[in-house]
DNA sequence: CTGAAAGCGCTTACAG
DNA sequence: CTGAAAGCGCTTACAG
């Protein structure tokens, strides 16, 4: 038992502690005969460096760990940007901490403690508080934090997210112009600033031909499959339903293409969903969406950490990635008069 | 700059270090004015207690983490077992790092060798490489290890799988049992264990009813969808090609999914997957599959771990987690004669 | 109830 | 090329 030290590899070497620490650290200048006893003790004890200690010590205390605070990790597009994530840190030799939030504020702030309580060296939050002054500390104290997917509210740092207002205006341009005026939203949290933002690229898209929706082809607030699913049932029992529908959220997408199909509508109501998601190509219709890149926003995200570990200095800005529009065949049906 | 330490909070407070190292750990005995004290110090220094350090010290050295080493933390079955594990190990007060191995056993190796050397609490490791001898030194130092979906090899340690070739068999035996005679098996790379396990399983449903499977029908080496796709293909060109496909893991059941669909065969060959995957219920026909149940085996995992941690004591075992077959229509589709 | 001393495993800053 | 001393930020084991 009891895992062996750099003292033990020392004696067992017959070397100062120094000696071991510099072979460990292939630091130049030590013998080939000792830099040989040393490896054979560390090879016979199975001595393994004890990270946390040498981050005590080191200087400027780099831990080589970077904490994510991810709305899920389990969830495809939060698990995505994670990867990424991880990719570029493994290039720094850099490990990830990563936890879940599940929109719940108190869970963000208390990972973003528990992370910098472990000495992070940087921090990738997707926030899910409306705001993080909590941070002002962390930031002050010289640890790099980069925001992804939302932005942050009461701290000036790095934010990676999209263009969720055009990309919304885009969606709703498409199923406008294949000749929809009665369209329907139906979108996650009003509490989620994404969620506003879509809404606001529908009513865009909408003025932009001049058409005033309907009120009640507006649904805010879904933010589970069955809510969405539920929702759709409603909307087509108003004696005026809309001809095609805005889905702004991955799960309410997949809720309202359910409702659809038990309706028997999925082929002649239109859809247009937010963010793409495993198989859309292979449903009847394929589904067209407004597609995100998280491989390019976890990526980005992380190398604006490291660049700043590496001493770069620029005023925080925000840093949009590109949506893009994929017809995929339920996005271009057209209305039935 | 520079973040405040224990010191800096005892100096502003006027008492010793021990009495802050007190407080932050809401140790008793503490008079309430020096409470305040400190914890007015705390405040307005924003002083956060050094995990790293405290880790060092701490009787045995607990660092409130494990390490979890996936396939890949961007696929949906290690993306699952991840947030399972999270939530048990937030449970704990423990938190995660995570990496992914992405079948490469050089990178298993190192992740692990990374984890220990941050003085991880666990290891939880899904492996890719065919022997974990490595691991003998941090298992004899004490460190619990659990392995996940696959065996290990070198090293006798609690291991949570689910039954391959039972579940495997189940699914070939839903066509068998719909008519099929001549059953394709479409499968990963025979260097992965659950796939030879699976291959055995639906070797075992043939004999069964005392089928000879064609070997032209049995395609290994399958590890993307690409791959699979064009095997379908080839196996449709055959004279005598199957009537059914068993598709022994998630990316051969999609890829084998298009190939049929090209084809126009996805309504007239009947076609049973192992793992289960989103919006499997949504296509059509609705897949079959055999589903393992990730949740489960994430969470079990972990626990294994804290009842090492907490002192428990048994021989490590092998804990099967049962699958489940899951009829959607693409399993029960009869041959044509 | 409180604090001074020693030490966790390592690295820094020196001296030889 | 090598090592003795001090210290990273905290907790342990004592003493008062």
């Amino acid at each position: 038992m009891g895992r062996a030290t750099l003292r033990d590899v020392a004696r067992l070497a017959a070397v100062s502690p120094k000696t071991v620490s510099r072979v460990v650290n292939r630091e130049p200048g030590v013998t080939d005969a000792k830099v040989a006893a040393v490896t054979a003790a560390i090879e016979k004890l199975g001595y393994r460096p004890n990270l946390t200690a040498s981050s005590l010590r080191r200087a400027r205390g780099r831990t080589a760990t970077i904490g994510v605070v991810l709305e899920n990790v389990a969830n495809p597009f939060s698990s995505v940007l994670h990867r990424a994530m991880e990719d570029v840190a493994r290039d720094h030799g850099v490990s990830i901490l990563a936890g879940s939030v599940d929109e719940d504020p108190a869970r963000e702030r208390a990972l973003v403690g528990i992370f910098a309580g472990r000495q992070v060296d940087g921090l990738i939050v997707a926030p899910a508080s409306s705001n993080q002054g909590y941070l002002t500390a962390e930031i002050l104290a010289g640890t790099p934090v980069v925001f992804v997917d939302r932005p942050p509210a009461g701290v000036q740092v790095d934010t990676v997210l999209i263009d969720n207002r055009a990309g919304a205006r885009e969606a709703v341009g498409q199923v406008v112009a294949h000749g929809h005026r009665a369209i329907g939203y139906l979108g996650d949290l009003r509490s989620v600033v994404t969620a506003r933002d879509r809404l606001q690229g529908y009513r865009d898209a909408l003025a932009d031909e001049g058409i005033r929706p309907d009120p009640a082809h507006v649904v805010e607030d879904l933010h589970t499959e069955e809510a969405a699913e539920r929702a759709v049932h409603r909307l087509f029992a108003l004696d005026a339903p809309p001809t095609a529908l805005f889905t702004a959220q991955n799960l309410v997408t997949i809720g309202a293409i359910r409702a659809l199909r038990t309706l028997g509508r999925q082929h002649s109501v239109a859809l247009v969903g937010f963010d793409d998601f495993p198989l859309a190509d292979l449903l009847e219709p394929g589904v067209t969406v407004v597609a995100q890149d998280p491989w390019a926003m976890g990526r980005l995200a992380a190398s604006l950490i490291f660049r700043r570990l590496a001493g770069e200095y620029w005023e925080p800005a925000i840093h949009e990635i590109p949506t893009r529009l994929i017809a995929r065949g339920s996005g271009e049906i057209r209305p039935a008069n």
